[in-house]
DNA sequence: GCACGCAATTAAACAACGTTCAATTAAAAT
DNA sequence: ATTTTAATTGAACGTTGTTTAATTGCGTGC
């Protein structure tokens, strides 16, 4: 109730903006009370962002859920579509950080990791099966540069240099990595 | 004056801990007179990350003046070395935000095309000639894949998820997306 | 039914923040 | 020397995160 609502808030008016004193005049609850809940605005932000993780993760899955062919293309098109569709909630993810000597709490970790795991189960996918081993590794490579290519969509750095197609871009240097990787094997042997 | 100061102090604190009151104390102004300078938090924040971005073009075109070969090694190295060791005021870049109807003034812009166009001409050296037209998108696309490696150097998600050659990773994926431009125009003619 | 105790909730208080603005000082111009 | 302009101030306002003593609500044992 609390998370649901604060998250709401948080898609609506942006991390910048969010609130807990806001927040809590919503729910009707007093300012005090929300700290009793989380322990401190850190613990809250962890709870909404875990909302986004989690709500992002179930998007991926229900798109891949029915797709055969393109299900790379798939991935990447609703990696971006989720941070469009939620972009203060999902740009809330990054631009929140706990303080340095703060680590995240094993839940939230979990949620990352899961959204981690369907990359990785997809990237595997398309392996050679001699190259499998690979698809952690090349999975966090390639999340990052999906990541890179949605963060410049989102905060308009590729509208600004020109760039048209960031999707196309970004599906352009998934696939050229893959067929890099399952080439590497077939070179001698 | 008041820049080089500010910018020091945010690359002590952070911008989650940035504050412009602080800034005023420290040299030796008063609080309104930061807003007649500035006239707002949002364009002094403007100013801090312009000398952001002026020193990593700084520091990249210094890392590739006397380099001969593995220009797009050193390239990304610096890269990754100037967000390494300006932490604070790098990710600042990215954490700060003007209103969304707020457009970037001409100058900050000029200052993000400049760093760009260090990558676009040593994306255009490696390619072959008859691809040349190719790099501006292609180094879009890298700039983007290349950052997304960086961003999660530095807030630890590569840690998180085991990857120990961030770097390493990035280059390889440059250099793949390098190739297979190349390689684009010897199928068939 | 009553008293006790524990948990939930509150409202007030505090320091710090961004922002504004009438008042004041410094500087320049006439 | 006087007037005009510019620079600077510090107090004020509203809002934020955070803490805490006081209060309420509620279930349990007598």
């Amino acid at each position: 109730m609390i998370l649901s609502e604060g998250h709401r808030q948080l898609a609506a008016v942006g991390y910048a903006h969010f609130s807990a004193r806001e927040l809590a005049k919503r729910i009707g609850y007093s300012v005090g009370t929300l700290y009793n809940v989380f322990g401190s605005l850190d613990q809250l932000m962890l709870g909404l962002n875990g909302v986004t993780l989690t709500a992002w993760r179930s998007y991926l899955e229900t798109r891949l859920l029915l797709a055969e062919e393109d299900r790379l293309k798939i991935a990447i098109s609703a990696y971006f579509e989720f941070a469009i569709l939620n972009r203060h909630a999902w740009t809330a993810l990054y631009d929140f950080r706990l303080p340095d000597d703060v680590p995240a709490p094993e839940d939230y970790k979990n949620k990352v990791k899961a959204i981690f795991d369907v990359v990785i189960a997809e990237i595997a996918a398309v392996l050679a099966i001699d190259q499998r081993d690979h698809a952690p590794a090349l999975a966090r490579s390639l999340l990052a540069s999906v990541h890179g290519h949605c963060f410049f969509t989102i905060n308009d750095t590729f509208a600004f240099l020109g760039e048209e197609d960031p999707l196309g871009a970004a599906y352009a240097r998934v696939v050229e990595a893959i067929a890099a990787c399952n080439a590497s094997g077939m070179e001698s042997g």
